[in-house]
DNA sequence: CACGGGAATATGTATAGACATATTGATACC
DNA sequence: GGTATCAATATGTCTATACATATTCCCGTG
């Protein structure tokens, strides 16, 4: 193998920064399977002299690949590829008005129930919390070009976000409010497919026993309930895409 | 403000190395709603003389910071709070078998039909793909604990995945050789809501007219078509976990 | 007031060197 | 053979410094 140092073995391309050009070309031979999981990478003096740099700078580069999961580096073994995240396809549920709006459609939304009250055992149950406390219930419809699009049932846990009282779910969606003003650090989801009752179909504009899709979510902010939510679509293909992480 | 140099403004705790003190601090602090969206993060001299540290340190966490999304970082401007991701809530969605063993089930894998053909218009159709070429159709059903769990109709484009032909479908499921073996970069799901029908409810052993979830996954690596797949699961709830990213 | 140009500034990249730390592998001892 | 020990080694963190680069801000000119 030769040991020159000059640098013109990487794609070169528009000459990103250096530190970029090595993580690109690594991140190009395990995505083509050149390098497959488990193989190791050369070691970081191997690199230096390779690009030839600095150690620091193929470093960046390998610490990068790690924080994306692309790579493993374990102290004294050296650095490897990662098996493909065994389980793995990520998907994003977008916000429902920015998703209509992206769409390029007219978007729409109908309040259909309001309440704000002490949290009864049914609420306190959906939202996993023990203590009573207050909450705002909420109902309502989102649509696309005036065609029904989702129905939303959602509880908010008014001692963990009090500021949603101050909020006018009138006028702007709850999901789209609280995304808004409300940091979060997990949720949870359940996706699953019911039949139409009447009530869901009249509000969807659907037949009754016609097959709809459900998203339960539920949020929370280190271990704290923030809120719980179903939203139903009709059962017409709800396309969602996901990309493959890296930086 | 106090300006002192001492390093004790810091949780401490079991005092992990100081750049990962000081993301974790940052990170604290937008995710509790101290620094809201939108908010100017003090610049790297401010933080280095508040932690006591180099530049290079600092900036080390911060880059990290920028690469989970939780900041932007602007030149000349400085560094801000993002906005919560606009869309998004992340899922992931598990290669099947290991799904069910991680439940501490028994995995069951029956393969009903694989064929291998040239391509005939209807299989283009699906793959996305102009030109003619090889590829293997494959039914098959999934069971946890000896019950029907979801059953998975795919095309696997040989001319992009050549190393299928030696595979054994009749022994391990398609979805998990793939993730084993092929590397891909993108992936697009359409999750959709159907009734069952007669050929549908006999292999999950519903009844007819029952909900099914259909999850239609379509993979590619660097725009060439890898595989199509239908995943049909009875409408009970199935459980999908997400955690916020961040490193 | 509109506009162009240049200075100020915050982040971005890169360096060499130093020391820390985990883990491996070999060696010596029982 | 089993086990404790120790040196070798690859990554992990940190510093001080230097220069690059993108923006913003301000100022002077038309």
């Amino acid at each position: 193998m030769s040991l020159s140092t000059d640098r013109d073995k990487l794609p070169a391309a528009d000459t990103p920064t250096l530190y970029k050009q090595i993580r690109l070309d690594i991140e190009r031979r395990i995505l083509t399977g050149e390098w497959p999981p488990g193989h190791r990478i050369p070691f970081e003096h191997q690199l230096m002299t390779r690009y030839g740099c600095s150690r620091m700078t193929v470093s960046k580069a390998l610490s990068e690949l790690a924080q994306a999961d692309l790579i493993e580096r374990r102290r004294r073994a050296g650095t490897f590829v990662r098996r493909p995240k065994f389980l793995s396809a990520v998907l994003t549920i977008p916000d429902i008005r920015a998703e209509i709006t992206a769409l390029g459609r007219s978007y729409g939304y109908q309040l259909i129930r309001c309440s704000r009250r002490a949290a009864n055992a049914a609420d306190r149950a959906r939202l996993g919390v023990r203590k009573t406390g207050k909450v705002i219930a909420i109902s309502c419809r989102h649509s696309a070009d005036g065609v029904p699009f989702a129905i939303e049932d959602r509880l908010i846990d008014l001692d963990a976000v009090p500021e949603a009282a101050r909020a006018d779910f009138a006028i702007e969606p709850p999901g789209t409010w609280l995304l808004h003003h409300v940091p979060w650090t997990e949720a949870e989801h359940s996706i699953s497919a019911i039949v139409a009752d009447e009530e869901t179909a009249t509000a969807l504009d659907i037949a009754i026993g016609a097959p709809c899709l459900v998203i339960d979510r539920h949020t929370w902010r280190s271990a704290r309930t923030l809120t719980a939510v179903r939203l139903v679509y009709p059962g017409e293909s709800h396309k969602l895409v996901a990309r493959f992480k890296g930086g």
